[in-house]
DNA sequence: TTGTTTTTTGCAAAGGTTTGCGGTAATGTT
DNA sequence: AACATTACCGCAAACCTTTGCAAAAAACAA
């Protein structure tokens, strides 16, 4: 494991100094333009290849960013660190992806690991039961950006991307009126979580404003297991017009009741749902949703990220619009 | 951003040498009880914590495994990733991800990446047009193991692990058998791919063997549309009682004719797939499958890898073993 | 007491790069 | 010819940690 490939060796080989070699290398105006092109020259032939170690010891900066998620694999987070790589690899950055499996404890470890790393900046998917919100604080002022996604806390100390919830929440109950659904079965998550009371309330709101006649039975199930049961119960009950599930997960299980009773969409039924988009595209006919893209929430997320990394720290949440994509389903 | 957290700062304070407290911190049985005592107090106090980059550059070897993929999102590579993190994870390690975007330039940049930040090793799934495979060897013999995965190359050279492509095609075949299953549409991927050489030669082979009366429909399709289409088209024409499926994607499209059709499951057709898992639970009733675990395989490879990076460099290729997930789908 | 061994600590170099500042040589100005 | 600029280049420190080896201190033996 022959480490010949420093500058050392490059301005021993050329009789310059280490200093020049370094300076050319970067193009520095100080440095005359055939010495650079004959130290660009070596560098190439021997493949120079900068040891990132020491330019981080020295600059005590990387060009890394640490990601926190509860899981990489599921409904969402995969497609946001997908979009997040992609820009994130455009501007010279690399992705360090943590797992904190909703484990606070865990949590407070890879954060640990991004400070040691000297991350750049770190995107964190608050975890279900994190709470304690110090180590954020500690590892902001210690001069690595927190961003939050995702998973928000209620904090206004840190700045914040998510999705357009209430937005989505809106679009979605415009969209069966449009439609001219008259008995809904509504379909949301956990009622705890915030991501569900936002769109919820706006879907609701819209209804009782623009199409107070319309019949909605609102639902909570927290699993596509039990988003099934409760969809198959219902169906079995009532002669809904139209199903409309708030997640991914959600529509998975109300799906599968409704292909259990043999329903055809969109004539015996409707389906509209809020999804990233895979899950609708799988049966048929493809199912309408409103996109909330993981892709444009990572590109989004390292956008402010990136700013806090610069200068300007800007506060407060950011969205990323929700968009109607019609599949014909409703 | 004061940087007041450095072995020198404890050593001041406590009036002893650099060495001395980094002796201490890493429990040396040079170092008195009491001196250790003193330091690891100190040390909590000010939540000293190591200079990853200074580690790095002394010993010129990281924590931090590459991962190089095609993409992250998809069918396949996030439950992988999820896999390798948590065995990863275990073990000390971080993973960096990147996106080849199957464009052999982004992977040749990646992987000058993984060299200039010392990756301790890398993982890689071939993207499709990678045919050089100068880079990796470089990479190998500059002292960073290399081990391919998923889509692996021809090259012995390299360790290589993947799925039981044979077994799973086998399994596949044997399952069907076994289901008196006579008349079968077998779906199948791009045949320039090994990964479809391999499954199909075995699913072949079993029939031919073992149930030599079997009426075989060998059909190749590129895309879930094409999936899609040649399903339909073929179920239009004949009766097929069952429909076998090689990977996620091929079912997505062959599932979606089967709706159109609206045929039952499994009394009308029977479905079978090679699968990860999460298609196939998504659909009334559950699809049954081969299952192939992108989660085991990121701990497989991981398991490799870790031999690589410690001294035995074992060769040829690992096969994750494929199971029978029944589902009454066929 | 002197010498020997053991225990405990410190010195200094190394790892590769960046960068402020000082130095030399070449060119330009009076 | 003397001086001021400009263009190039090198010295050396700094970033923080690890580690071989030497040194000092303590304990022990004779």
């Amino acid at each position: 494991m022959k480490s010949r490939s420093t500058l050392k060796h490059i301005a021993e080989h050329l009789h310059l100094s280490i200093s020049t070699v370094s300076r050319a290398l970067k193009n520095h105006p100080d440095i005359a333009a055939h010495t650079k092109q004959k130290v660009r020259e070596l560098a190439d032939l021997i493949e120079y290849e900068p040891n990132a170690f020491a330019i981080q010891l020295r600059t005590n900066a990387s060009k890394v960013i640490g990601v926190i998620v509860p899981e990489i694999s599921g409904y969402f987070y995969h497609a946001f660190i997908a979009g997040l790589e992609d820009e994130a690899r455009s501007w010279g950055y690399s992705l360090m992806i943590l797992q904190s499996g909703n484990d606070p404890e865990t949590e407070a470890a890879n954060l640990r690991l991004c400070r040691m790393n000297r991350a750049a900046g770190i995107l964190v998917a608050a975890s279900s039961g994190t709470v304690d919100l110090g180590p954020f604080e500690r590892t902001d002022t210690a001069g690595i950006p927190v961003v939050f996604f995702d998973k928000v806390p209620e904090s206004r100390q840190f700045p914040k991307v998510s999705m357009a919830d209430a937005e989505a929440g809106f679009l979605s109950a415009d969209t069966l009126i449009r439609k001219g659904r008259k008995n809904i079965l509504a379909l949301f998550g956990d009622h705890a979580l915030s991501i569900t009371r936002k769109r919820l309330k706006a879907f609701q709101g819209t209804f009782q404003r623009h199409a107070p006649e319309t019949t909605l039975t609102i639902r909570h199930a927290r699993s596509q297991q039990e988003s099934r049961q409760i969809t198959f119960d219902a169906l079995c009950l009532e002669a809904y017009d139209a199903v409309f599930a708030m997640s991914d997960e959600i529509l998975a299980g109300a799906m599968k009741a409704i292909l259990q009773r043999r329903l055809r969409i969109p004539d015996d039924i409707g389906v509209l749902a809020i999804s990233t988009g895979l899950i609708p595209s799988l049966y048929e006919p493809e199912i309408s949703y409103i996109e909330t893209s993981g892709e444009q929430l990572g590109k989004r997320s390292f956008e402010i990220l990136h700013k806090c990394m610069s200068k300007a720290a800007p506060r407060g949440e950011f969205l990323v619009p929700a968009t109607l994509i019609e599949k014909g389903s409703v």
